[in-house]
DNA sequence: GCGTGTTTAATACGAT
DNA sequence: ATCGTATTAAACACGC
């Protein structure tokens, strides 16, 4: 029986399947694209597990990545230079992770099954790829449009967000990355399997490791998780194309952070940060995503929304 | 050669 | 038992 213990918890299998550490890998990333040697260094860096054997899980990624319809790959720009070519997730992929769980996808992803809400995503892949491509480029726009926005006191760690549905399941990307191995209260209802259980404490999240970004600048509390890491479901970010593109994740607070842009992820979780070293250790500070709950279905417009929309209708 | 990408096949497991 | 999905292995092609 494995003890708690440095090589035990911490280099366990993540309970998470390829699609969706590798779906994680790709959400945390700017422009929602990440070449495939990033989307290991993502899991590599997260999970410790996966430090281990790279011959074999990267075999297996590279599988999941070909056969799945809810990945696909975009070429890379002149202005991109580098191997390999990018991978997304799909526009219309969303709700593919059961109630925005990692742990359980709904089903398997078809491109043309139609389950998608995006009604300006292409479902081809060709199609959807220039989408991407074109959403990455105005997500960058609207970044730094926002860059040049007002910040609001206390930075990104605002917690407000427009979506509709309360959903907060624990295991919610949002969830994940906020929660951390380090929270405040040490201990979560999570079983050793990284399954929920009620009736059990144990250390969480084991298996995933910080890598020097152990300590997120917006730590969140779990025992109050209604608002989340990312505010957001899972879904909303897979297909934040709905109305908006998806808006870049800043890393840490920057002045690029935008409180109140809908779809715009007010906490910055060090968990998807795409740089996660450059996340310094910041003292802990209480989730203050729960100070401005949104309600349910507002909307909350911005002016790094006006921004957004200028990008958007500048392509 | 190496990294990337595709495809097929076998196997295991959970849900129904 | 059957089906769907995930994992793993392996072979192969392609480009640098």
């Amino acid at each position: 029986m494995p003890r708690p213990g440095r090589n035990t918890y911490s280099d366990q299998k993540p309970p998470y399947s390829y699609i969706s550490l590798t779906a994680m890998a790709i959400q945390s990333s700017t422009e929602k694209m990440l070449p495939l040697s990033e989307i290991y260094k993502f899991i590599m860096d997260r999970f410790p597990y996966y430090r281990e054997n790279t011959q074999r899980w990267q075999n297996s990624l590279r599988h999941n990545l070909s056969f799945n319809d809810c990945f696909i790959k975009i070429p890379r720009r002149p202005d991109q230079p580098g191997k390999g070519s990018f991978w997304a997730l799909h526009p219309n992929c969303g709700d593919m992770f059961e109630n925005g769980s990692f742990l359980r996808r709904r089903k398997r992803f078809k491109v043309g099954s139609m389950q998608g809400t995006d009604p300006l995503a292409p479902s081809k892949p060709q199609d959807a790829a220039h989408y991407l491509q074109q959403q990455a480029k105005l997500r960058l726009s609207a970044l730094h449009a926002a860059a040049h926005l007002p910040q609001m006191p206390g930075g990104y760690n605002l917690g407000s967000v427009s979506q509709p549905s309360s959903f907060k399941h624990p295991f919610a990307i949002e969830n994940i990355i906020a929660r951390e191995y380090k929270m405040p209260g040490g201990l979560a209802a999570f079983s050793t399997s990284g399954y929920p259980l009620h009736n059990q404490l144990t250390p969480a999240w084991p298996h995933m490791y910080g890598s020097g970004m152990m300590d997120t600048a917006a730590p969140i509390s779990m025992a109050h998780s209604d608002y989340s890491a990312y505010g957001m479901p899972l879904k909303s970010i897979c297909h934040g194309a709905q109305t908006l593109p998806a808006i870049p994740v800043p890393i840490k607070p920057t002045p690029a952070s935008v409180p109140g842009l809908p779809g715009l992820p007010t906490h910055i979780p060090a968990f998807l940060a795409n740089s996660p070293q450059s996340l310094s250790p910041t003292s802990p500070q209480t989730a203050t995503g729960q100070s401005s709950p949104a309600a349910p279905g507002e909307t909350l417009p911005s002016s790094a929304s006006v921004a957004l929309q200028s990008a958007v209708t500048v392509h």
